[in-house]
DNA sequence: CGTATGATTGACGCCGTTCAAACCACGTGG
DNA sequence: CCACGTGGTTTGAACGGCGTCAATCATACG
């Protein structure tokens, strides 16, 4: 989270920083952690939004509702990740846990001060939002679902095998194709050996040749 | 730009809005009005980021190249909107004038303090960049190019009557399509009697059916 | 064993890409 | 003045990939 960012040495976005700091404090910020079953939901839209969150474990899901009734999910979240910060007081979309999981809120208090750098979690899903339009522009469903393969590897350093934990319908919505697609862009990758499925579900990746797959991505 | 936004009553948060108040110190934070041509360039990608901007008159594109040499525009920013603001000290993308132009830009000068609510900036970016999301896999190339119209006419509201100034390739870098269907769907939204097409470039737009185009967009 | 849920596979039609040509307004130079 | 070239837009024809609808499979659970 320590990222530098830019006009970092002006004198109001020193303020912002404070990590830690005032944490502890008689009136803290931090809420205790909150565990969910799968599916639960965390807030919704129209909601008043009073907090932001940080995944401890597990994964969930930001989406929106179009007028026709259609789900987008606008983003995933994982460990360490930060989600729930709005331009107004309004949800305006909702968030549920993909899996079990455990988040931490971050109430406003009146008085009270959040250990953490809001420009800097604004600034870094404005960079992954970006990075999504990108991948999802980038058309061929076969390039979406490698990018995603690519983050949820990105998710797992290290670990040649992991745990997607979200649905095929949840790619689907998350990559804006549908699922039978979603399906056979996952065999594709398989005939071309670049991964192994496992587990009841075929949610559980096993990275044969990363090369190869980031190279699609390209 | 004087949105509220959530935990706006936390302390920390208070400190960063000081609209205008410092502006005209000793040493301001805020430069000449810049003027440029059309697709002149503001800033490249790899470039040290010092300064972020706000349009002034005309408008601007921000985009990326893909390794493939692809482009594609991330966003069109208007008269009054800011850009410029990113994550790290190095531009991830480009910024050019879409035509004749006239931006100021607000520097990070030592000591200096930039008269500018940067969380509110960065988190309209973020829901700019996430409205853009939901337009581009809303699939169908129609109501693409109408969600466009749309957010052009809402940059000029009140009149029925405007120019576009971006290109038909512009346009398509935007929306994530071709040249050819967008010049397809102009001809649809002229057929359907939504809208006429003025000027020697066709880049004149004469809304003629309002709820029609928003209709199409849903 | 029957049902339910989620993933996979197949067949077919449509929409957008691709490649190509035509068009239009506006220059230039003969 | 006309011929020609240029940049941007429009239109046409053919191909291919993804959506749709449907059937099948795999696993878990009552």
């Amino acid at each position: 989270m320590g990222a530098t960012h830019m006009l970092q040495d002006n004198a109001i976005v020193k303020h912002m920083a404070v990590p830690g700091q005032h944490y502890g404090a008689a009136e803290s910020a931090k809420d205790h952690t909150i565990r969910l079953k799968a599916d639960e939901t965390i807030y919704s839209e129209g909601e008043y939004a009073f907090a932001i969150y940080q995944v401890e474990a597990g994964a969930v899901r930001i989406y929106r509702l179009t007028p026709s009734g259609q789900r987008y999910i606008l983003s995933f979240c994982g460990k360490g990740e930060w989600f729930g910060l709005e331009t107004g007081n309004v949800r305006t979309d909702f968030a549920e846990a993909v899996c079990d999981a455990r988040i931490t809120p971050f109430r406003a208090n009146r008085n009270a001060v959040v250990p953490v750098d809001l420009l800097n979690i604004a600034l870094t899903n404005l960079a992954k939002a970006q990075h999504k339009q990108l991948v999802i522009t980038e058309q061929s469903a076969l390039k979406r679902v490698a990018a995603f393969v690519h983050e949820m590897a990105d998710g797992h350093p290290g670990d040649c095998e992991f745990d997607m934990m979200m649905s095929r319908s949840d790619i689907a919505d998350y990559l804006g194709i549908t699922v039978e697609t979603v399906a056979r862009c996952f065999t594709k990758l398989r005939e071309k050996r670049i991964l192994c499925l496992k587990g009841r579900l075929q949610r559980v990746v096993r990275l044969l040749d990363r090369d190869a797959l980031i190279s699609l991505t390209i």
